[in-house]
DNA sequence: GCATTTCATTGACACGGTGAAGGAACAGGC
DNA sequence: GCCTGTTCCTTCACCGTGTCAATGAAATGC
């Protein structure tokens, strides 16, 4: 019920049509959050304007607004040498961020960083779950790292061992779907029922959101996407496959494509970016061949699932400023004929994004799936 | 309730655990059914066998099974020039079935032919419901035919034509889904909550199950990956694409692929197989690139979904029995390293499969969302 | 025979939903 | 200003569906 809530300041009338309720019902279920201080009548009469002229007659609404604020999670994501962190509300609005370099690999190291940071940001008030955010196979809301090629990790049970260690319910999730779920909840995608986030950085990461859904599959396994083969001909992965996705896209990738042929082993992706700025004909093939990849990995998506968007993501997205016009050609040339074409959103996020991805998530595994336990302590 | 029923005869507590509900539940709620002569306790014991022979402490429960034969489900499919119908139990199991050839793909040509065919299939007892399954777009549980590329239909509100003519609550359905439906619910994948079914014929067409979900899309849009990208190189579709699917697969571009090299332009599906049997260089080569890009589809859903189970139909199926080893080499090379292979079912059916499933879309649309006007016959 | 185990039923009860009825707040016409 | 129409919100009685706790029933194994 609070879950709709964040689709804006809504009058309980407009908020029993959207959820197909009696008005009666949505008046019985808010009090108890009203009287909770969980929701507010909001007497600016915010929502109030978009309303068609016309349309005034009859008493006007009470718009209701989740005060946000009595509520705070922590967002954690984990790489293979960096550790982020972020307080969020209920809204999926960052408060405050932390982040600590990785010495090594280690478990202890890793669950010491993690804590540190918890601890740097629990101290305004009561945090009610904790988002671990990490690569690899994950259900939903699962407990256990089953296993993290970038950690060397097999079957962890990192959430058991942070709620021992901090008092929080604690929830994992695969990094992307975290991603997804963020960006879904309050970012680019809040409101839209189905859309895909397409993530470009170090590796390929998909997520799914259909039917307001997250998709996670049966095992955690959605979203492996990397070779899927999107070009006739083009460079090799690492697997042997030409022209697959991981070949055309990921920033080692790229890097080398541009760096080897120039000579520079050591590119790093800014000065890939600096060389196609200069009009470098190696730079600008490899971007455009980047976009053209990127834009038959959004047509088949959009195929496939017939989604309406797809947002890009990660830190590889730069590359857009000279992929664009070959990604949106591509995107026309692979589109199904009576398919609609997706609209398709740049989202530039840091790492903190990973992290708030994962604090939407745990604020979420709160709204549908209360951990059994914090009975025991209420 | 009576959905997870069709998972074969189960025991209350059985039913209870896979329901995740109290067993308090279970007896109340099958209380009225059992009354009500819907389902029935099987003194058989049938489903007690699969159970561990050390685990056989305490008492046995008592199997339900649902009594099928209570509830009739007319299925139909058409295509541009034939219309299938069949009469199946709430089970899925087919009783009878009738077939027309259609004239033409007039509005009334069809409705009469639909008409006649359900009239013949009606005689013994009351029909629940009608399912028509067609190719287009529809959203789940459609009333209109939004578009239909074979009949060149736009917009005819073709469930409330049928509704009226015949008094039986009326469905539509998009084809490939309605298969997928019948496939999941009572064919091959009865049981199974995660699967892909992928239809080789006059097309490609692809029906997705998520979480024991059909998955329609926003906007009934799910599956079309006619022109996704298998290979390098290879033939060009209609479209000009080189190496998309439709270009390897569809009976047309097995047929041209086969009959034009061999100077046989009115060579059929059949005759190529049998060019096949016999050893040809140019059909074996064709049907190994169909296997192949079989294959790669298969990994790739498998990748983008995570699905442990892909089952392919269509009457182009027959290309399997020199396709098969092209196909298992291109899936094991195109799979995610860290994906399961997905277990790869054939399930050759005719139409009739195809009127089943819409039964099988009928049947599950009463159960899910009954339409409000039945109350008013009742 | 008895303990053990699992299955199934019952009754008291809670929760979340509905429909009907009625009061409250606004706009507009007279 | 007052009535009317409209929409919003609340209250009340009620129902369906679920739970918990207690009890009985049917099998196995010692």
């Amino acid at each position: 019920m609070r879950a709709l809530l964040l689709a804006g300041p809504l009058s309980r009338a407009e908020l029993a049509r959207r959820l197909e309720r009696s008005p009666a019902s949505i008046t019985k279920t808010t009090q108890p959050l009203l009287a909770a201080g969980l929701v507010a009548e909001d007497a600016g009469r915010i929502a109030e304007e978009p309303a068609v002229p016309g349309e005034s007659r009859g008493r006007p609404g009470v718009p209701l607004v989740l005060l946000a604020g009595r509520h705070l999670f922590i967002g954690v994501k984990v790489t293979s040498n960096e550790v982020f962190a972020v307080r969020t509300d209920a809204a999926g609005v960052v408060q405050a961020s932390g982040h600590r370099d990785l010495a090594d690999v280690e478990q202890e190291t890793v669950v010491a960083q993690i804590l540190e940071l918890v601890n740097e940001l629990r101290e305004p008030g009561e945090i009610q779950a904790l988002g671990v955010g990490l690569a690899g196979r994950m259900s939903r809301f699962d407990d256990t790292v089953r296993h993290n090629p970038f950690l060397g990790w097999d079957e962890v049970p990192l959430a058991g061992i942070l709620e021992r260690a901090t008092g929080i319910p604690t929830v994992l999730s695969e990094d992307a779907r975290a991603l997804t779920a963020g960006v879904q909840w309050s970012g680019p995608g809040r409101g839209m029922s189905d859309l895909a986030v397409l993530t470009v950085g170090v590796g390929v990461g998909l997520g799914i959101v259909i039917e307001d859904r997250v998709l996670a599959g049966p095992s955690g396994r959605v979203g492996r996407i990397g070779h899927m083969r999107v070009a006739d001909s083009g460079p090799v992965c690492e697997r042997g496959h030409r022209g697959c996705a991981s070949a055309f896209l990921t920033t080692a990738a790229i890097t080398q494509g541009i760096g080897v042929p120039r000579g520079r082993a050591d590119l790093d992706l800014d000065a890939a970016l600096a060389l196609a700025d200069d009009g470098d004909a190696v730079a600008l093939r490899v971007f455009a061949d980047a976009g053209r990849a990127l834009g038959v990995l959004i047509a088949q998506l959009a195929n496939t699932l017939g989604l309406p968007a797809v947002i890009l993501a990660g830190d590889g997205l730069g590359m857009l400023a000279h992929a664009r016009p070959s990604l949106d050609a591509a995107l026309a040339d692979h589109l199904d004929p009576h398919a609609t074409r997706p609209t398709v959103v740049t989202f530039s996020s840091g790492f903190d994004e990973w992290a708030r991805g994962a604090a939407v998530v745990a604020c979420q595994w709160m709204l549908v799936d209360p951990p059994p336990y914090r009975t025991d302590l209420a």
